[in-house]
RNA sequence: GGCGAGUUGGCGGAGUGGUGACGCAGCGGAUUGCAAAUCCGUGUACAGGAGUUCGAUUCUCCUACUCGCCUCCA
């Protein structure tokens, strides 16, 4: 069996992956909060996981596999949207609006991931689902003297938990010394943080032994995956913005609940993304989200490909320019393996690139490989793997969709060219050929004749112009 | 201020204690009326300094610079 390295965040080494349990290998991946539509940021979370998932898949076998990712609809941005389509007039309770407003984000999330080819994760639980094992997780911290009531909040007492900051190596000393956060008067200690606090009239709420209120955010990650994976399980994934405080906050929970469990035995987490060289921000213009791009024409597994050029745990830069290269690529390959019957071999060493605690670049050199040596089937299956094609080729890689007075126009200039080409005028020949370049038309003249295919950039008045 | 990550050829981007991935661009050749596409060939890069070593881009230390987190942003 193909052996799995993973760079373990907790250990800072890559490490063998060992399942605890090989039958279900378990992983946990922090998943959005549905308050808006998917930036592009976070769309590289869900493909640096998915890629491991199908590596997971194809490795252990795809029914020995259990990935849960879920939904945050616990946030005041959503309730504050809510609360604005009820002063708009819309109609049903503040609950009813913030379900809606949670509905209608995760179906735009998972209608954006599934364009960038990830597979929709085994379990996807919603926050607000398992309120109940949040507050009965709360509770036994309690018990545990863990966690305290203080002011309708409770807070989890973080001197209780020696392990505290081992995840992102720091001393809990270090951090108050550097904390710039205003510290809530009724904390015993500045680092605590909330579990529960309490809800107004004018916020969802949920009833419980300290009265109305919400979870705070970092709980329902523990509970969750508590419920559906167990105590312990494999692997928890995330971005690495949250390795602090979200996962350290996590693993306090989860630890001080089961002292003995030792909750997710390894640690990953992706780099952050930047575009064009800058961290995207609304503020520096450059924010978008990944509906917008798909809307603009860049199809999903450009943007897969893209994300997969650079290495997880590597700052990766988003440019224009890699998505016309990324583009290229993959469209020379589909039209390679078009005849390829989709049953070859995944190859050896895409699976040993990825083996080898995910590297994808290398693992898209070795794609490289496949097309010099002509190995369209094995091309094909390893695509598969890495989730740049499914049952079929995509659509926009495929003969552009050209309207038949379109295809009629080039096939009669080509048929000019070549009439001219056959007599000597080549002034006329050139001025076709320039005005195809121009016009967004590739012409690829051959033994047997030319052919043609349209850029992206094709537009059909300058064609016309070439009468 | 604290903690962490990084600095590889024109660009992107892997990797390794000693045979200079891979892609794009460029250059040379084949081909072409000239091109495009294609095919063949082509690159003496590892931030700076010191150290360890027979030998360092790869290990250690220092310096510079960049970036992230410390704010319920992935």
């Amino acid at each position: 069996m193909t052996e799995i390295r993973l760079y373990n965040t907790a250990t800072r080494s890559k490490q063998l992956f060992k399942p605890l349990d090989p039958n279900n290998v378990r992983m946990y991946v922090c998943g959005p909060t549905v308050y808006d539509r998917a930036h592009l940021g976070n769309a590289r979370p869900v493909i640096v996981f998915d890629t491991l998932y199908r590596l997971l898949r194809h490795v252990h076998g795809p029914d020995h596999v259990t990935y849960v990712r879920n939904f945050t609809d616990v946030d005041d941005k959503i309730n504050a949207t809510a609360m604005a389509r009820r002063q708009a007039g819309a109609p049903g309770s503040l609950e009813q609006l913030v379900r809606e407003r949670s509905d209608e984000t995760i179906r735009w999330y998972r209608e954006d991931m599934d364009r960038l080819g990830a597979l929709r994760p085994t379990h996807e639980p919603r926050a607000t689902e398992y309120i109940d094992q949040m507050v009965a997780l709360i509770a036994d911290l309690i018990a545990k003297g863990h966690a305290y009531e203080a002011e309708g909040h409770v807070l989890f007492r973080v001197r209780s938990y020696a392990g505290y900051g081992r995840l992102s190596g720091r001393s809990v000393d270090d951090m108050i010394a550097g904390a710039r956060v205003e510290v809530a008067p009724f904390k015993e200690d500045p680092m605590d943080f909330v579990l529960w606090k309490p809800s107004g009239d004018d916020l969802p709420g949920w009833g419980s032994p300290w009265g109305r209120g919400r979870p705070g955010w970092h709980i329902e990650c523990s509970a969750m995956s508590q419920e559906l994976l167990g105590t312990s399980f494999d692997i928890h994934g995330g971005g690495n913005d949250l390795q602090f405080p979200h996962h350290e906050n996590e693993i306090a929970q989860s630890m001080c609940a089961h002292p003995d469990a030792g909750f997710a035995q390894v640690w990953m987490h992706n780099e952050m993304l930047q575009v064009e060289g800058k961290k995207m921000s609304k503020s520096l213009g450059n924010f978008f989200t990944v509906h917008d791009l798909l809307a603009q024409g860049v199809p999903g597994e450009v943007i897969r490909f893209v994300f997969l050029g650079t290495h997880y745990r590597k700052p990766m830069d988003w440019t224009a320019e890699k998505a016309q290269g990324a583009r290229r690529t993959l469209k020379k390959w589909y039209a390679e393996i078009a005849l390829a019957d989709g049953r070859g071999e995944v190859d050896a060493g895409v699976v040993a690139s990825l083996a080898n605690d995910l590297n994808t670049p290398e693992a898209i050199s070795k794609l490289h490989d496949l097309s010099a040596r002509q190995d369209w089937h094995g091309l094909r299956a390893s695509l598969r793997l890495l989730g740049l094609i499914g049952r079929n080729v995509p659509d926009w890689a495929g003969d552009s969709p050209v309207d038949a007075n379109t295809t009629a126009l080039i096939e009669a200039l080509l048929v000019e060219r070549a009439e001219a080409r056959r007599n000597k005028d080549f002034a006329r020949a050139d001025q076709l050929r320039d005005g195809f370049v121009t016009a967004g038309v590739i012409i690829m003249d051959g033994a047997e004749g030319s052919t043609w295919d349209l850029t992206p950039e094709f537009d059909k008045s300058t064609l016309e112009a070439l009468k």
